[in-house]
DNA sequence: AACCTATGAGACC
DNA sequence: TGGTCTCCCTAGGT
């Protein structure tokens, strides 16, 4: 074909410009024409640029009409990131390519794109290797003698749920906030979403759901059972509430509300997100958008004390953790960009123990599940970071993981978490929010890393799964991973150990909500056993074959 | 198929 | 410090 020049084939803009300006904007438009020129150049000797991409436009001024004098601009496709011509960011079927004019996606570094960024290609997924420092502290010495040894260095063999075994499709109206297991009921799995509602989901019985709609009027951030009474859960959400609930009747009240005269508008509106419970103490503990820590007794189930200002005033906190060992040491995280520890017994503004300094947003912080000792954190600047000893040195993490789970406000933020089944205390699980072309398919993996190396220990996913899954949940004692990922939920079990389900390699799928029938999936007779707003389906055997499904683990040489 | 939008954080002034 | 503008892999709806 013969080669097109941008002159003639690239739509032209007529527009006016008053006639004072119009010797400087004709030079500048000279000088700007001259560098598209140049590129053009330069795009036809790479072959960069087809005939197809240029777009035809012409649009026309009354050149004459108020005596102006029209200059001509002229129209190309350009990046819709950087708004330059001469590449395109977007999907390419299905797979993305970054704009090369902006920082690499996933690690936030410039000069490369996240095709070829050096954290996406390595086996240890980019990690950090801990900087040497001395270990001087006393702290660390009393660590090192007295409690090292408790945590077992041998690692398990991990057993990753990657195989889905059932599934509610569209099961909530809005997508999934956040996940609780049930502390006593294996197969119970709690469920919060956007709009407030509440679910209950006995994931073993499947079409046993249930959904309260009245508990909450927005997003329900975080759930905690009643330690005392399994039957009751507290619920956190951004309509400023603590609801405590009766999951049986779905019967809730409200021991506290930091917005009783209703919607006052955005800038005075108080919303809850990080919320915990201090079993010792009775107390669920709650922050609020503002900065400041609120208590609520659970024997009284009313306010206890003054808030307490956490962190930077005005700023959201966005989680709260107590330590499993010692609950009246408390982890908060926040828009403040800091991970803090707390000592419950003198709280007040100001009286951290410690404060760990992030880039960005802190979406999460917890300590391990068992020996309380190390701290996970989920940053927004695509990095995962894990302190090894709170009694060490805390200036720095000990290891910093890039991986790719960046804000985006249409999403749940992601948060990293332990597996509180590993007692080496290494494995953590966490969404992603980058796909990978997967066979013609976009998807987005769940990832398990190996907390102590950095190495991803596996990425499990599911063709059926095409949305990206923000919210995931270890079950407490079984091999299970729960995920939320928008409407839908998913429980994941171990291939080895999925337990037939009616007919081999099928699951059991619940279905709900109108949506549904749309995608195409096939409806069929549930007679006696859909409920009333849904219906039960098959899903389709996956697409890809198991030995195409991409996991990967670590080799049993690579545990110590 | 092509819009529309809910909505959060950061940059900038 | 506060208002305003911008924004790269969403998901579901019209």
């Amino acid at each position: 074909m013969a080669p097109v020049t941008r002159r003639t084939s690239f739509p032209k803009v007529v527009i006016e410009r008053d006639s004072d300006s119009e010797q400087s904007s004709s030079d500048e438009e000279q000088e700007e024409d001259e560098t598209l020129e140049e590129e053009q150049e330069q795009e036809e000797e790479n072959g960069v640029i087809e005939n197809a991409k240029i777009e035809k436009l012409e649009v026309g001024f009354d050149a004459n009409r108020k005596g102006k004098t029209p200059i001509t601009l002229t129209l190309r496709k350009v990046c819709k990131v950087c708004k330059k011509p001469g590449h395109e960011a977007g999907f390419k079927g299905a797979t993305y390519i970054d704009c090369p004019m902006k920082p690499c996606f996933l690690c936030k570094i410039p000069g490369h794109t996240t095709l070829n960024c050096p954290h996406r290609v390595t086996t240890e997924h980019g990690v950090v290797p801990a900087p040497r420092r001395k270990t001087s502290k006393p702290l660390e010495y009393v660590f090192e003698r007295q409690l090292r040894h408790a945590i077992p260095t041998i690692k398990p063999k991990y057993m990753i749920p990657d195989q889905v075994n059932c599934a509610v499709i569209r099961y909530h109206s809005r997508r999934v906030t956040t996940l609780e297991f049930h502390p006593t009921k294996n197969n119970i799995l709690l469920s919060g979403d956007k709009k407030g509602q509440l679910g209950v989901w006995d994931f073993e019985k499947v079409h046993e759901k249930v959904v309260y709609g009245n508990i909450h009027s927005c997003i329900v951030n975080n759930m905690r059972f009643n330690p005392t009474n399994d039957c009751m859960v507290y619920s956190a959400s951004s309509d400023g509430t603590v609801s405590c609930t009766d999951l049986e009747t779905g019967i809730s009240s409200s021991p506290m509300n930091l917005n009783p005269d209703g919607w006052q508008g955005p800038n005075t509106r108080k919303m809850l997100y990080g919320m915990d419970i201090n079993y010792e103490k009775g107390l669920v503990l709650v922050a609020d958008s503002f900065g400041f820590l609120h208590l609520v007794d659970m024997r009284s189930n009313h306010r206890n004390g003054d808030a307490v200002l956490i962190h930077k005033k005005g700023s959201k906190v966005t989680g709260i953790h107590c330590n499993p060992i010692q609950p009246d040491i408390l982890l908060t995280c926040g828009n403040d960009h800091y991970a803090r520890i707390w000592d419950m017994r003198r709280l007040e503004a100001g009286s951290s123990l410690c404060s760990l300094e992030h880039n960005r947003v802190v979406n999460s912080a917890y300590f391990s599940p068992i020996s309380g000792n190390k701290i996970l954190t989920t940053s927004q600047d695509n990095r995962l970071r894990i302190w090894d000893s709170i009694f060490g040195n805390m200036e720095s993490p000990s290891r910093e993981i890039v991986h790719s789970h960046d804000f985006n406000r249409h999403l749940t933020p992601f948060k990293a978490e332990w597996d509180p089944k590993d007692p080496s205390e290494s494995l953590a699980v966490v969404g992603r929010y980058i796909s990978e072309n997967f066979n013609g398919t976009a998807l987005h993996p769940i990832d398990f890393i190996d907390t102590s190396t950095g190495q991803l220990v596996a990425e499990v996913m599911d063709p059926n799964i095409t949305t990206i899954s923000p919210v995931n949940k270890l079950h407490p004692r079984d091999d299970i991973l729960a995920t939320g990922s928008s409407r839908s939920l998913f429980i994941w079990k171990p291939k080895e150990r999925s337990e037939p389900v009616e007919e081999k390699d099928e699951r059991k799928i619940v279905v709900c909500g109108k949506a549904e029938k749309k995608r195409g999936r096939k409806k069929v007779d549930n007679s006696d056993e859909s409920d009333d707003d849904g219906f039960i389906s098959k899903l389709k055997k996956p697409k890809l074959k198991q030995t195409e499904w991409k996991l990967s683990r670590c080799s049993k040489k690579d545990n110590r």
